[in-house]
DNA sequence: TTCGTTCAGGTGTGATCACAGATTAACGCT
DNA sequence: AGCGTTAATCTGTGATCACACCTGAACGAA
């Protein structure tokens, strides 16, 4: 089965607490870049009790840290448990956020566009590099933390605080769904197009061309996902 | 001092646990409703520990909830020792808010036309009535509440929970902040031209005079905030 | 009076415990 | 072998406690 929900200890392991202010915030934020590099698969469970064990913490940060996360959509509780798990998305979620993004990042683009600076810029041509090669390796974990670094670099130049945590909330959604694209034949390279010509735009400082990339990149990529899940529907029709 | 900051323990009376699931959503809800109806004042301090008592419970709940609310932006921590408080928009942010929620009420409300029942129109019109009778009446509390209801319901008719979920964010944010706009005067009898505007524009199945109604109620009080606040820089200048 | 010190009360934070509920696996019975 | 039952173990939830920190008021010295 493709998008397989099982328990894997190791990728709590890799979770580090970044020096911050208080436990639970820095349980928070690892849990919440995880979801949005999508190194979480759908239908996947969050214990409270291991990953408190994993992080070396007692329950109550980790507890309210995951509640966090389950208060923005990140997270839903599963059965009558109220255990925590990576949500599977609908198809009238997944085209209800492929809307919204479309309007958020293209907004954020074509405003970051105008406020670039070579600062912002060069991050956005580095983390576009990177995510190249990791593409050429086939290094899906390399290539969705750059992507969704490229995104986020485009978006920071912005400036725009709360724009920015609203479509980091989008992506803490499908973080867990953009890892399944790249099963789709011809995704990547297609992928890849949008953000070298968004990135061209970019550096011409051509807002409109940079947001039709950046919105293109988002509809194909939903429509990538959602014939998955299609196929992933029918696959189990038929099991 | 118009936007004082003191502490109001019958304010947290009146937040009462609906029936839920767990004692912190119940929190969680009722909080995030009294901030989205604009109960609370930006500066006014919420703590644990007399929420807890006001609301009979410990405050492990309260807190998971107060948690969640300034994860969404709704609570600030305070000063080094970490009290949460309503927070202060600055000019900056304010705009910023003001075109988002221009672009998501906007998209909003004019699917919302397209999906329109008797029964949510019913809703709608039935919240504008209120509101009308609360303003002639001067009584602010029933026309914030009303003023929210009427709005909420009409991005129910679009049938977007997620789209809701992040308006209703945005409200959190904007809540404390409506309620100062209501000191200018002649904002009132303008807000209430825009929302009849929208109450005709959606019985008629106008999609476009509909969203640009709105977008006219949020752009309009979205500056008078501005002014107010502006007001009020000056005059603590002046102190 | 005024400034510095001290101490009591307040704050959030995190750990630990008890509890209710739901799994799950083993066991014994049919 | 198949099936129902039970017991052990997992789950989240909420209460309570100890701790560190900050605030603010009272007190005393200059």
């Amino acid at each position: 089965m493709l998008i397989a929900a099982e328990n894997d200890p190791d990728k709590l392991s890799q979770l580090v607490l970044e020096d911050g202010t208080t436990v639970q915030t820095q349980a928070y934020l690892a849990l919440r870049q995880a979801l949005m590099s999508g190194r979480f698969r759908p239908g996947e469970e969050i214990s409270l009790r291991t990953t408190a064990a994993a992080l070396g913490t007692s329950v109550t940060p980790v507890r309210e840290a995951l509640r966090r996360l389950e208060s923005e959509g990140g997270l839903v509780v599963q059965g009558p448990n109220r255990v925590l798990a990576v949500p599977f998305l609908s198809p009238e979620a997944l085209v209800e956020i492929r809307t919204i993004r479309i309007q958020l990042e293209g907004m954020a683009t074509e405003t970051a566009c105008g406020r670039m600076t070579s600062r912002h810029l060069r991050l956005i041509r580095n983390a576009c590099a990177l995510m190249e090669t990791a593409a050429a390796k086939k290094d899906a974990d390399a290539y969705l933390e750059n992507n969704w670094r490229f995104h986020s670099a485009i978006y920071q130049a912005a400036r725009q605080p709360i724009l920015l945590e609203l479509i980091e909330g989008l992506w803490v959604r499908v973080g867990p769904l953009i890892r399944l694209a790249l099963f789709r034949p011809g995704h990547l390279a297609h992928s890849m197009e949008c953000h070298r010509e968004a990135e061209r735009a970019m550096r011409d400082g051509d807002g409109t061309a940079a947001r039709r990339a950046i919105e293109r990149d988002i509809g194909d990529a939903a429509q990538d996902i959602a014939q998955l899940l299609l196929e992933e529907t029918q696959e189990s029709k038929r099991a």
